[in-house]
Order: structure tokens, then C-alpha cells, then sequence
DNA sequence: TTCGTCCTGGTA
DNA sequence: TACCAGGACGAA
């Protein structure tokens, strides 16, 4: 599930090998992925946007990533849960989960691939502030997120904690893995309710949010199964998780057996002594 | 605010 | 063979 740390992780592989390159061609192996301006479109359409412009630097919002084109235009990429980026210096043969490649000038392709289909490539014209990153709360690491402003956020809100994080319109860029690593670091149930964290409790999550996101990146993201950077490699962040994916291992802290249950709809996994709900 | 939907591979 | 994983979005 590429969450903050692992599109960032794309993005920093990636604008070496993009920067400054021209877009030779476009292969849509399945155009379900494709959107102009948020709409589904033909992939002639998408292909003859896209040709022929030139990458002039790579962002990211949360877990969305914006390729800048030459004409001022954007490619919006959001992988969703199973996508990859991957480039690619000598192509090769493409798997049928393969869905578009990009061909550069002079050599090398980007492919995107996604088991699942639930990724989309989105392009937005010249001088079109993409539709989604609109709808976005601040970064969760460069958003300028101070303490102060988080704790106001998190006092007008009687949603649980694990909602309020997930949750892209409050702050964007945390997904499962990070906000049950944010919220052990922190000591903080998942089902607390944001309103009942003290002053304290709100800056302790803050700095947990920031650790458990900075320490994702340094490590290249993490990989269950599907994740890959830019260059096709899995990250190892994975042995550095505290709690997710643990559910019935001792807590590295105490000892005590990391539980699993559902909030906000999703699984969650905890450690019942370190993070208890009073 | 919660639930269903999309989607497919892996696992029980 | 049935169920689970989950990000975003629309509907209830």
C-alpha cells in the first residue's frame, strides 16, 4: 500500500531518471486507469496529451504523485493499493498487469502496473490545479502542520483517532500501515476519540506522526508484497514496524501480545498495555 | 459518520 | 470455495 513514505520513496527514485526528459510515446495496454481532467477518457486521447511534452520535475501531495510537463500541464498519479512506477532502462516484456508505458527520448520507459485496477493516471491541462490535491488537508510531513494547529484539528473532532488520521482532508498521506505505527509510538488507543487527547497526548501524536513517516522514507518504504520504488526495489521498512501486521506477536516495548480489531472500517492493530484506551 | 463498491491474488 | 486486504468516493 504505497502510503506518504513510499510515494516519496517513487518520487526521489524517479525525478533522476524523468527530469528533463522528453515523452516519446505512450503504450495503453488497458485504458481503464486513464482520466483527463478527473473524467475517464480514450486512451488516443491520453496518449495525445502526453506525447511529445517534456517532465520538468516530480511532486507530491500526500499519496498523490504530479508529474510537471513542459506545457505547464500535470500528470496526477495516485497508485491506490497494488499500483507501481517502475522505470525501466531497457523495457523488456511487460506482464498483463501492466497498464501503460511511457517511452522517454533517447531510451528507457516508465511502466504502470497494478494488480488490483484501482490506480489512475490523470492528466489535467495547462494550468489546471489538479481536482484532488484541492480536496487535501495539509502533508503530513511538509504541510506546515505545526502542533498547535494538529491539536485544534484533533479537538474539534469527536471521530476516533485512527478516522481523524486516515482521513485525507484532515491530513494527507496516512494510510493503515503508518497511522497504527503513529498511534503505538504515541501510546494512543486507535479508538480514542480525537476530542478526549490532551494537549499533550495531541503533541506527542504529532511528533509520532512525523517519526513514524520520516523513519518510513530513510527506510524506502515498506513492502508486504506489492510495493516497489522507482527502480523496481522493495523497501525495508517492514522489519521496523512496531505493531502492524502483528497481531499475536509480543510488543517489542513490553512484551504483552499485539491485538487486532476494526476501526473506522479497517483492520487495526495495536498493543493493549503500551496504548490503552484510558 | 458509516457502509458499500471497485478489484484480484493469496490464504484459510 | 469463501474470505480478506484496503484508498477513495458516493450513497445512505
Amino acid at each position: 500500500m504505497p502510503e506518504l513514505p513510499e510515494v516519496e520513496t517513487i518520487r526521489r527514485t524517479l525525478e533522476g531518471v524523468l527530469r528533463g526528459r522528453r515523452i516519446e510515446d505512450v503504450l495503453i495496454r488497458s485504458p481503464h486507469c486513464l482520466q483527463v481532467d478527473g473524467q475517464p477518457c480514450e486512451a488516443h486521447a491520453f496518449k495525445g496529451f502526453l506525447a511529445g511534452l517534456w517532465v520538468s520535475g516530480l511532486s507530491r501531495k500526500g499519496k498523490y504523485l504530479s508529474l510537471h510537463l513542459d506545457d505547464g500541464s500535470t500528470l496526477l498519479v495516485h497508485l491506490r493499493m497494488t499500483g507501481r512506477l517502475v522505470y525501466r532502462p531497457d523495457g523488456g516484456e511487460p506482464d498483463r498487469h501492466t497498464h501503460v508505458i511511457i517511452k522517454l527520448e533517447g531510451g528507457g520507459e516508465v511502466w504502470f502496473s497494478d494488480v488490483r485496477k484501482f490506480g489512475r493516471l490523470s492528466l489535467y491541462g495547462p494550468g489546471v490545479a489538479p481536482e484532488p490535491l484541492g480536496r487535501l488537508g495539509p502533508d503530513a510531513l511538509e504541510g506546515g502542520l505545526d502542533e498547535r494547529c494538529f491539536h485544534g484539528l484533533l479537538a474539534s473532532s469527536r471521530r476516533a483517532a485512527k478516522a481523524f488520521l486516515l482521513d485525507q482532508g484532515c491530513v494527507s498521506g496516512i494510510g493503515n500501515i503508518y497511522a497504527d505505527e503513529a498511534l503505538f509510538l504515541a501510546g494512543i488507543h486507535p479508538s480514542r476519540r480525537c476530542v478526549s487527547l490532551s494537549e499533550r497526548e495531541a503533541k506527542v501524536l504529532h511528533r509520532a506522526v512525523w517519526e513514524a513517516l520520516k523513519g518510513g522514507i530513510e527506510h524506502g518504504g515498506t513492502t508486504f508484497s506489492d510495493y516497489r520504488d522507482g527502480f523496481g526495489r522493495p523497501g525495508n521498512n517492514t522489519a521496523r514496524l512496531r505493531v502492524y501486521k502483528r497481531e499475536g506477536q509480543p510488543c517489542h516495548r513490553c512484551g504483552n501480545l499485539i491485538e487486532k480489531t476494526t476501526v473506522a472500517g479497517r483492520s487495526t492493530r495495536f498493543c493493549p498495555a503500551c496504548q490503552p484506551y484510558d
